[in-house]
DNA sequence: CGGCAGCTTGACTACGGTCAATGACCGTGG
DNA sequence: CCACGGTCATTGACCGTAGTCAAGCTGCCG
């Protein structure tokens, strides 16, 4: 951990997607890191049922946040983006509830979790922040309630593409018009309801149809326009959010 | 509004299901409180699109929580019932993205939206329970995905009647060995994502396995351990949850 | 070169959707 | 008091989307 990096010179911050901070907020936010830790490719972030010690903001890499049923049947509940806080419901309610798990090698900020409530004590605008946060992410779960109950399975392969494409643009990871895409055929039938089996037909007629091109682990767009009406997403823009 | 209940009074705080409140605590609280709003059934508490006011807390009655796609499906997100905070989402977010639609007449609490701030300001441990609310909201979301993602039919129906079940007993609305349930088989459907067809078919089977009886409004579960192994729901108790 | 993980394709099956009709139970008004 | 219309529940017949099983690919790493 000797080049943890400094909260002034995180990439993150200057990412447009993300509001800015004050001076005082971010000085605050650098005694509350507590350092840094990097997961390997395929690596467990968070694993479900274990007491979870911290909150993470991702300042690199991917990862997928799932959960296990009995059935030994795994639900993605959604993809993990730099810049994306990781652990705060088990922060919160005190136990991991999901595990999240690296897609590609993955450095994590680190903020100890006893120190969360100093937060709420000391930094109000930053615990409003928080609880912004999961609103927003609560809003996007909702989405993906819509699209596993209403929409078929084109519609959700197109639906979740067009998610993942914008949002890395937002983080401005294009490039050559095409965005990293590390995830697996098996994550995003799990993440969809969908067989394996199934999301690749899909994801070859798509790309027959000269939609999107998914090869080498790359995603490029080629028609943004009609993939968003497949997906019956509007063109509405991402929010910023609040980063921790 | 002559007749608004007092916090001191509010009947919600004595169940077991809710974190106690210190003297000081409910002393805000009712300086927070604004006034309250009765919805007749079938009205809208909020709506998608809309400019958000108030956050709610439910006093008596239920309602779903619903988003609509461009197509005219519906898709609720989540059942409401008494003590659940409603509009957290849009009141931190500024606009709501979903619509709460009352399905038994309906009464709440009403929270003026820009005292949220203050909140966080002057209470740190009630806005740390507002932000504990939304991580349990968002685990729920989890399951809910979990639950269209990998359930079958079935499975799906049995989900939804022993969380609805537990919850109502949890808030002692058990009598007689059964609870209200005014939800339509239509509100079910839309949120498990089934057609009411079929959702039918699954509930009369289930009915006539003699696991669970569904009439005049009212729940009676029969067989809750066998429909919870059905559910692949584990017998984990409900965990207790802060009320705002 | 062999082995493994992930992708692709085909053939068959079934779960759940659609369409359509009927029934039960209201509340309203003639 | 009963006819009417509305909403919700129920059932049958048929069909299509997506799951399952199974086999070949491809590309990568040891």
């Amino acid at each position: 951990m000797a080049e943890a990096t400094d909260c002034l010179d995180c990439p993150l911050r200057c990412r447009p997607l993300f509001v800015p901070m004050t001076e005082s907020e971010l000085a605050f936010q650098r005694r509350f890191k507590a350092g840094e830790r990097v997961v390997p490719a395929g690596g467990d972030i968070i694993l479900q049922g274990h007491q979870a010690a911290s909150l993470y903001t991702v300042l690199s890499g991917m990862a997928v946040r799932s959960m296990m049923l009995e059935t030994g049947q795994r639900q993605v509940i959604s993809f993990v983006f730099p810049g994306d806080l990781v652990g705060l419901q088990s922060g919160i309610m005190g136990q991991a509830r999901h595990t999240v798990t690296a897609v590609t090698e993955t450095v994590l900020c680190t903020f100890p979790r006893e120190r969360v409530w100093e937060l709420f004590r000391n930094q109000p605008s930053r615990a409003y922040d928080l609880t912004w946060i999961a609103a927003v992410e609560e809003h996007f779960l909702g989405e993906t309630v819509a699209t596993l109950g209403q929409r078929d399975a084109t519609q959700r392969i197109a639906w979740a593409l067009v998610r993942i494409w914008r949002r890395l643009v937002a983080l401005g990871m294009e490039q050559d018009g095409s965005v990293p895409f590390p995830f697996r055929q098996h994550d995003l039938s799990d993440a969809l309801g969908l067989s394996v089996v199934h999301t690749n037909r899909v994801l070859v007629a798509l790309r027959n149809a000269g939609l999107v091109r998914l090869a080498g682990r790359r995603l490029e767009m080629l028609e943004h326009v009609q993939l968003s009406q497949i997906a019956l997403v509007d063109m509405e823009k991402e929010d910023v959010r609040p980063i921790l």
